[in-house]
RNA sequence: CGGGGCGUAGCGCAGCUUGGUAGCGCGCCUGCUUUGGGAGCAGGAUGUCGCAGGUUCAAAUCCUGCCGCCCCGACCA
């Protein structure tokens, strides 16, 4: 394409409020324009980028045997109503209705309609296992937005959804889905690392989320450094303890003190000139509308994950004034669990405490010396706590780092969650009717191009590995009002579009300096450079975006060598993981 | 939802305290010169100052309400 034709708005200037490098980047290089909070439009140059990501996954998914169909984004709220979700799914849930009052949503995903669709049309093992997947618009009315498209309302997505007959099969299917993503993500050239994510109530080891390692991501997650254990920070394990029983001879004597005004864990240190180790956080949760107390040692904080997940609860907060003041009989800062009128749960951090300090239950008093046993009772200990500095790795006690992550992937397995509640059965060899098993995998699409433009940028601008990049190369005479120099241009332009190769041509009448700017910052790998001095001699120079490096080549041998870079950069990323395979092919 | 900030030309911003003709840089248009890392000179175009109301002879500026956008928080015994 001839950049004087194209739709390449550049910028100089830092948009103000874009705070994140790629989406800085992204509306400098042209590539997107926000429509309003959350929206985003793609020009062309932003458009070419999405659609690559878009035929990798294509490829990759048609390869791991899942067939592409495409789902209506406006969905009825019976079908919601039918899952239940239209109550639960919350305000990310756009609803609507049309002019006969009829309730409707946009989708912000398609577990639903995707059941409805197989229920209706799949009837026997024979026609199982399926996976069927779409790249489509998704919407989610998040409550803030940010950081560009990397969270935003309006986005796309591939999502797809696996059918099995047995859990055998829904197993397979999710190693499928785990190796493509593998490839997926490896083709786009991106360093990631999937982790072991929470699965929410359907509980087990079937969630990983693909993380794309930069530091402006928004999620927290530890990386073993000895074994290849990663994971989410709210799903990371925390070990359990050995139990050490302690005997009634160690247990001191029951003691109330006046702590006025003392609430936090901090002040409480303080009054008592105790370290946080020694105090017992009791904190009121509002767990589907029961409050529970879950103990957890002062100087470790609660994962509210995993005490949802440990409690099977649909919505857990913690508890409001109150509800502490009916459960506790005092106001918020004074809980303990010493005669509390709740459930009580334990992080495994308290198991072998004794004579810990704890609230009174009482306003502006405190216990010491509290024991479990003597003076409380613990319903169970369970792992509720997030994972600190301190902790070891769960599975190998190896030494555990802290790193951020974009997360551009998900492979879940969902079990019978929406098959059972939207009824979607098949009836088996022996005539028997069951359940369908399912797994849903989703990929942001437009995520992934941001967290590559995070991971591959420079002062100057974007540098798209090949595999992404919109075009792979830019050419750019040194001066058009030179016809050698225009004329040696435009051969190299015709001679790799006619090999199909992906080209701009700067013919603009811009000074180089500009043209180099530009051609730096919308990040195109491999530059041509005509000019006059080396035009004497025959030769054209060919610079490397990411390297910077440039060579000088003979205008015969330009395409050739173009081609060749172009092939190499393609094939770096074709991974070679299977279903099956082993360890999955990071490149943290 | 709570807190903070911002809304003035396509982009980045000044002006507002102390009311009185709408400003700067970049970009854009025309011409000439220039042409290997965001050129120089000369000339030019572009604004319901977020919206609505109020105060005033007079409002970008003061007051009230609304809207939009951005950031932080929504983590606690």
């Amino acid at each position: 394409m001839r950049y004087s034709e194209m739709f390449l708005p550049t910028g100089r200037e830092v948009p103000s409020d874009a705070e994140v490098i790629s989406h800085q980047l992204m509306i400098r290089a042209g590539m997107i324009r926000k429509l309003t909070s959350g929206i985003y439009s793609y020009l062309p140059l932003g458009y070419r980028v999405i659609r690559k990501v878009e035929q990798i996954v294509r490829e990759e998914m048609n390869k791991a045997g899942a067939q592409e169909v495409f789902l209506p984004m406006v969905q009825p709220a019976e079908l919601w109503q039918e899952s239940g979700r239209w109550e639960y799914y919350g305000k990310e849930l756009l609803r609507f209705h049309d002019r006969h009052e009829r309730q409707y949503c946009l989708g912000p995903t398609h577990e639903e309609v995707i059941t409805d669709l197989v229920r209706n049309d799949i009837k026997t093992y024979r026609q199982l296992p399926r996976n069927l997947y779409q790249i489509q618009t998704k919407f989610r009315d998040e409550v803030r937005p940010r950081f560009g498209v990397m969270r935003c309302r309006e986005f796309g997505m591939k999502d797809a959804y696996s059918f099995d007959a047995d859990e055998a099969g829904a197993e397979a299917s999710y190693e499928k889905m785990f190796a493509a993503y593998n490839n997926i993500f490896n083709r786009c050239g991106l360093k990631f690392r999937p982790v072991e994510a929470d699965s929410g109530s359907i509980g087990g080891k079937y969630s990983h989320e693909f993380m794309v390692m930069a530091e402006s991501g928004e999620d927290a997650m530890i990386v073993c450094d000895k074994c290849s254990y990663a994971a989410n920070l709210e799903k990371a394990e925390a070990g359990r303890p050995k139990k050490v029983d302690s005997t009634e001879k160690d247990w001191l004597i029951l003691e109330s003190v006046h702590t006025p005004n003392v609430r936090t864990i901090e002040e409480l240190s303080d009054f008592l000139q105790v370290g946080p180790q020694d105090i017992v956080k009791t904190l009121i949760f509002n767990a589907d509308g029961k409050p529970c107390a879950i103990l957890i040692r002062g100087d470790q904080e609660v994962n509210e994950i995993k005490v949802k997940n440990y409690l099977g609860a649909n919505e857990l907060t913690l508890a409001d004034d109150e509800m502490i003041m009916q459960a506790t009989g005092a106001p918020r800062g004074f809980a303990g669990a010493v005669k509390i009128k709740t459930r009580v749960i334990a992080d495994y951090s308290v198991m072998n405490m004794i004579n810990f300090v704890t609230g009174a239950n009482k306003e502006d008093y405190h216990l010491k010396n509290v024991n479990i046993g003597r003076d409380c009772e613990v319903e169970s200990f369970a792992d509720l706590r997030v994972v600190g500095k301190n902790d070891k790795c769960p599975r190998c006690s190896g030494n555990i780092q802290f790193v951020r992550g974009i997360e551009v992937g998900h492979v879940f397995k969902l079990g019978t969650k929406y098959s059972k509640s939207l009824k979607a059965s098949y009836l088996d060899k022996d005539g028997q009717e069951k359940i369908m098993i399912m797994g849903c995998y989703g990929i942001g699409i437009g995520r992934t191009v941001a967290a590559c433009i995070e991971q591959n940028n420079d002062a100057n601008g974007i540098v798209w590995p090949i595999p992404l990049a919109p075009y792979h190369v830019i050419i750019t005479p040194v001066n058009v009002n030179e016809g050698d120099v225009l004329k040696a241009a435009d051969k190299i332009y015709n001679d790799l579009q006619a090999m199909g190769i992906e080209v701009i041509f700067d013919d603009r009448d811009e000074r180089a300096g500009v043209k180099f700017k530009d051609a730096d910052l919308i990040g195109i790998p491999l530059r041509v450079i005509v000019g006059q001095k080396n035009l004497i001699s025959g030769n054209v120079e060919l610079k490397n975006r990411k390297s910077g490096e440039t060579k000088l080549y003979p205008l015969e041998k330009i395409v050739s060598e173009i081609k060749k870079n172009i092939d190499e950069g393609l094939e770096q990323g074709i991974a070679t993981t299977h279903a099956g395979g082993k360890t999955p092919c990071s490149r943290i």
